[in-house]
DNA sequence: CCTAATAGTTGATTATGTCAACAAATAGCT
DNA sequence: AGCTATTTGTTGACATAATCAACTATTAGG
């Protein structure tokens, strides 16, 4: 059974899918006039780029009746916007290329569709056009997700500890009911580290996919000897990327190249997936203490490494 | 002419819908084996919404031939999924309601979409799925500007203050070009404020519209008399819509109820928005110095109030 | 050489949508 | 009132879009 708040999100997408398919609809409008109506557009843009293809890969690919991608092909093929020619390895089949002025009509209903769509965002400001096309590609990457994800770790950036204490706060409030406490934790550490740190020895990674964030780490100094871990997190939906153990890579990378003798770092119990990657990065446990943390009753534990 | 920038936004625009019009084909083939086509559901479904509707406005709406709406109707009449009276004050028309059998299917048809769509959004967590919907409800309020949006005042939240931090940060870097010294200065003050917060006499607000950050305010205390009001920012995709006037008035009656005699607040004289906000509010710039500060030449200002 | 499978075509048919002509009612004008 | 133009909705004729199954030509595999 869905709770109240899903079956609202459902509606509200439905909703948006009704809006979406009028304002669809209005661009298709601007095709009315063609020569060629959609599906034909579509079979001529396929062609197009992929220059070897034959009719029934096409028919297979735009989910086409093999009949009507035939006639289809026989219409372009009189209007001289495509040709073909038999296969001479197998005679049945027929390689279908694009004629020049094929090229030049698709040309043309590009440069149409271009200009139906910019009379639809004149209103919009450059500022609002960038943030509706990234609006978009997040709904893509939510709804695609199998589109190929970039994953990425990169230096800390401005804005980047702002984003990190909001995840750190809402996930582990989400995962583990951790309270505001927790979030005032984070606040101080990375308040502390922003105020006294030392680029040569100390600093923070972001973890990206496809441009969003997925995951931090932080490498600051404990002592002369040793670096000490800090806010490790990775996204619940870019799990099992090895994303956390690529950040716990660089970050003792890092540790190494500024001469540190060993590592340490604080984690609980109950974090058993950040435990595993510890784990496998040669960590080992070596205090803990029952302590009530965060409004919960945690088992602390301290983990050491030996670089 | 287009600049390289916007055709690329168009470009992905255009992508986008390609994208969105496959995945809208691919819910929609949920309908199939129904005994109504998507026109038919369509005009059902808007019936069922507005009960006052007649062909000729529906066809309008729906962009539909008027012709080909009457049909449907027809075909809808003879199922007996909806019935219709004359108008008496205008005989011509004929006002469109949907029987119990009618709302029966559609019921039906709902819970089929519902399905559908529950299932291609079973990948997505809870709040993955509240992000699509606040992704969506922004593309819409972009792209059909008269639409309604709702703006929220509320209280702050867990994970708030990380967003507050990490937005300063990035407006004031892309506004104005302020450095890492001001997100530190941010960081610090919230930090501060969440160490040493008194709930009583000390708060912030978020303001959100349609779900999405969209500007936050601080009053934190700073004497017995005085409150100083923090942290002010307005999205700029946002501003006009009176969020900076109803978040100041939130922080002022508040400190008002607390019994402050006085506020007090910082800006700087390039913060030509705020500072009109400010002034109509009735505070008046009591002092000015010139520093430098977060990388760049400002004139400082303490603006003050008597409540 | 036979059978099965594949590539592509074609005829018959259905589904979907458009157009123009039309009747009935109303609005606007004189 | 009476005339004309407009609006609402319907209908017949037609055009477009899509499907299905039968069919030819070719190849693969034994």
């Amino acid at each position: 059974m869905l709770t109240t708040a899903q079956q609202d999100a459902i509606d509200q997408v439905r909703s948006f899918n009704r809006f979406y398919t009028r304002h669809i609809g209005i661009l298709d409008e601007g095709f009315l006039g063609q020569p060629l109506n959609l599906p034909e557009i579509r079979v001529l843009f396929e062609v197009a780029k992929e220059s070897t293809l034959t009719a029934n890969v096409l028919a297979d690919y735009l989910r086409m009746d093999p009949g009507y991608v035939s006639r289809i092909l026989a219409k372009l093929l009189k209007m001289g916007l495509l040709h073909r020619a038999t296969d001479p390895s197998d005679r049945r089949r027929k390689q279908l290329m694009i004629t020049p002025s094929g090229e030049e009509l698709l040309q043309s209903l590009n440069d149409l569709a271009r200009n139906n769509l910019e009379q639809l965002l004149a209103p919009l400001s450059p500022p609002q056009r960038s943030e509706l096309v990234s609006l978009m590609n997040r709904i893509r990457a939510l709804l695609e997700p199998s589109r190929q994800q970039r994953v990425l770790i990169r230096p800390l950036q401005l804005g980047d500890l702002g984003t990190v204490i909001n995840r750190h706060a809402v996930l582990y409030a989400t995962e583990y009911q951790w309270d505001k406490s927790f979030e005032r934790t984070v606040l101080e550490v990375l308040a502390q580290f922003a105020n006294t740190v030392d680029e040569t020895c100390e600093r923070g990674w972001i973890a990206e996919v496809d441009g969003q964030f997925a995951g931090s780490i932080f490498a600051v100094k404990e002592s002369d000897e040793t670096a000490r871990l800090r806010a490790l997190l990775v996204e619940p939906q870019f799990r099992g990327m090895q994303i956390g153990r690529q950040l716990i890579e660089q970050c003792i990378d890092f540790c190494r190249q500024c001469g540190y003798k060993q590592m340490t770092l604080w984690t609980c119990s109950c974090l058993t997936q950040a435990r595993k990657l510890y784990t496998k990065a040669g960590f080992t446990c070596t205090k803990a203490w029952d302590e009530p943390l965060f409004g919960a009753n945690l088992t602390s534990e301290s983990w050491d490494k030996v670089l």
